[in-house]
DNA sequence: ATGAAAGCGCTAACAT
DNA sequence: ATGTTAGCGCTTTCAT
């Protein structure tokens, strides 16, 4: 492997002038840089990074961490921010956490251990000390997905839209609305909560017992949830699902069990994953701006990285209530 | 941020030692051991990794080619080996390409730049050169899901896999078979190679206006190459597509056409993505061994890197084929 | 405009 | 068992 000496040499100048022309810097001879630039291209010189990182003391580097548990909405938003970042000239590291301090843990100790420029969170970190290290290593941190004071987030008004897709089950009719919500993150109790405030408006009571909370927010967790609410009984016409996934494994166990969507039973779910339309029946959900997500999440935390002002510490995008097949008025 | 250095000075030793704890070697007092653990414990001390690299002269970074079409497949394959290599402590640098020269040009010209230790390819590169250019960089290199001579790979068989899968279709009693096939990528030729061996096995004479090409393995292309099919006209009695992803397509038109699966029309695909089990109705498949695809991929690769020798330069797995409701008697 | 030299934090001989 | 020391390849003062 070539090294920034064996140029410096062959040209017979010094490592600083090689290293300046590699680094387009001024003060340097026209002629010299010619030739060095020349030698650079002829042997395929390429400056070795953990050098220019231990020295730098940055590396190009973006830590994204990813919940463990790495359902059909979050595969995609990754794919897109990964693609933006490539874009930026960013590397990627993963850092798969599950929702628990060990976890979590552990993933601050491999954070620490890099040299990284900034860390996407696609996932929220229940220990407070965490984002607390995580400012005290001054480390430009955005969040994806849900908000936490103090840093950079992109998010929806996850409520609010939890609300219109309640608010689209009462305008067709229906009064008895169970929910799978999953029982980690604040996400999930904000779509919950935006669940209780709709059924409020609509003059419903609020009934626990019409709430499950599934393990994760899966397709194989919406399975098992639904199954579990079917033993209790089938007394309700609607079932509004905290994720896209979970909804897929909900209308696989209702037409298991005989049960018509919509015809028996509407359900609405949340995110609009790319199959949410070829579900069948396609599915009424909210729609995640997910494009946008991912590139506001990577210009954010890249003007954080070089410096620049954010524009606002807190970007909430608009969501869209998409009415597909999976939902019709109660009979 | 506190150092080797730190720790040593306070425990009172050098470095070397503090090294080698941090390294877990050998030849170190018990007590002194206990000692640095605890300080290290205390004050948070990680290793930079940017120093280990550069005296190491790795950087315990993959690259990953992915292709630019990055289905639900793939990207179940992409997380399962990305889950691998963290665990053997790889970061990982993407790679997205697209299946044309210019793109294969400029992933191979950011492949030389980093200083990688091992590539792995999603994504079978049409130019030759690549993998010329590649072995002339040393770089320990493995394929999954796909074959070249002279790089270990890690797949199925295609051939016989699709064989199986269009057997099944025949043994059911169907004569009039389509194909929905990719147009891009060897597996796509070896699972229509497949498809019209099996026909000629049923003594079906072969018929290239029921094989129409996908422009990519998605669903969104499983969509319009079977309403496009449905344009020529009605008369198949079944469907194999050639990946899960373009069933999810098929069996979608097939429904808004009217026409049942597998009532009026059997439906089979290949992979046994995640969701063929959701599916209504659900899909009849060739399942590939994910989750080992992904782990020999990685271990091969690891090997690969670390110098031990290869078990075979290629590894085909057992493939399954997943009987469930896409598929019935011809009636 | 350019070179010498001092690190960056770590590992690995080599001595002891 | 442990310390000393020499780099790893690069950037960056600081002289000149």
């Amino acid at each position: 492997m070539v090294s920034i000496k064996d140029i410096a040499k062959q040209v017979g100048v010094s490592v600083s002038t090689v290293s300046r022309v590699a680094n387009g810097k001024k003060y340097v001879n026209p002629k010299k840089r010619e030739q060095i630039l020349a030698l650079i291209e002829e042997t395929g010189y390429v400056p070795n990074q953990a050098a220019r990182n231990m020295v730098l003391r940055r590396s190009f580097t973006v830590g994204i961490v990813i919940p463990y548990t790495f359902n059909m909405f979050q595969r995609q938003l990754f794919s897109i921010i990964e693609r933006h970042l490539e874009s930026f000239g960013y590397h990627t590291l993963f850092f798969f956490v599950k929702f628990d301090g060990a976890s979590e843990k552990e993933c601050l100790a491999r954070l620490k251990s890099e040299k990284l420029d900034g860390v996407i969170l696609l996932q929220e970190i229940r220990d407070q000390s965490f984002y607390e290290a995580l400012s005290r290593l001054q480390l430009p941190v955005v969040a994806s997905t849900f908000s936490f004071s103090g840093i950079p987030s992109i998010h929806i008004d996850e409520e609010q839209a939890a609300i219109d897709a309640v608010n689209h089950l009462t305008g067709l009719g229906h009064r008895k609305i169970n929910m799978i919500c999953g029982s980690d993150f604040t996400f999930g109790r904000q779509r919950m909560e935006g669940y209780y405030k709709a059924l409020d408006a609509a003059g419903i009571e609020r009934d626990t017992s019409r709430v499950l909370f599934a393990r994760y927010y899966t397709a194989e967790s919406g399975m098992y949830s639904m199954r579990e609410l079917l033993l209790r009984n089938r007394d309700f016409s609607a079932i509004y699902a905290a994720t896209d996934d979970l909804a897929l494994g909900v209308i696989r166990i209702l037409k298991d069990e005989g049960l018509r969507v919509p015809g028996d039973v509407s359900v609405v779910g949340f995110d609009d994953i790319e199959i949410a339309d070829y579900m069948i029946p396609r599915l009424t959900t909210i729609r995640q701006p997910l494009e946008e997500m991912g590139s506001q999440t990577t210009q954010t935390l890249h003007r954080a990285i070089t410096g620049n002002p954010l524009y606002t510490a807190e970007q909430i995008l608009p969501y869209k209530l998409i009415i597909r097949e999976s939902t019709a008025r109660k009979n």
